[in-house]
DNA sequence: TAGGCCATCTGGTCCT
DNA sequence: AGGACCAGATGGCCTA
């Protein structure tokens, strides 16, 4: 049901582009969005379904269509709130495909192999020492290492390490 | 052309 | 009750 018609590569900049496309886009979703939802409909499971939730909800048919798009304008705005956040987290990873967007699930690796240096970066400069007396500096420290050791232990800082660098 | 990635729609469920 | 969240489905675009 994608009705964007960019390419890929143009995507970085579509979300503001698309916003000023969109009301011309929304009927043309519409129309498809129709033709899919006839289409869904066809099977016995789905109608059923339909049917429950419209015993639920027991609007008419034009409530029921309002309630519809107000959701669907919702759940794009999540979305976009939730891409906002990708692309907030891509630039603060390091990583070395700078001319390339990196994709969502690159993005969570990748973060959190650079959590996972930071934090064993952060224990070997303590060197071990974090006495509570050093104040909030300590405390903090002495946390991350005991929950750094709850995930991983010690063995395996050194390919934290080599992770973060490539 | 197949496969990857993505945006969007949708109905169900959870939460406030 | 209504909004937020989630997962499944679908189809478009891009690249190897």
């Amino acid at each position: 049901m994608k009705t964007k018609t960019k390419g890929k590569k143009q995507r970085h900049t579509v979300d503001k582009e698309a916003f000023s496309e969109e009301s011309a886009m929304r009927k043309k979703e519409l129309v498809k969005c129709l033709r899919h939802k006839e289409r869904r409909n066809g099977g016995n499971k789905e109608s059923s379904k339909i049917t429950t939730a419209r015993a639920k909800h027991p609007w008419s048919n034009k409530d029921r269509h309002l309630r519809r798009l107000e959701s669907n304008e919702r759940e794009r705005q999540r979305m976009h709130k939730l891409n906002n956040a990708f692309q907030a987290l891509r630039e603060v990873i390091p990583h070395v495909r700078a001319e390339n967007k990196l994709s969502k699930i690159e993005t969570l690796t990748l973060a959190k192999n650079y959590i996972k240096s930071l934090t064993s970066i952060i224990l070997n400069m303590s060197n071990g020492h974090f006495p509570a007396a050093e104040g909030m500096g300590g405390a903090w420290v002495s946390k991350l290492y005991q929950h750094y050791q709850q995930q991983h232990g010690d063995d395996d800082r050194e390919e934290h390490l080599q992770k973060c660098s490539t």
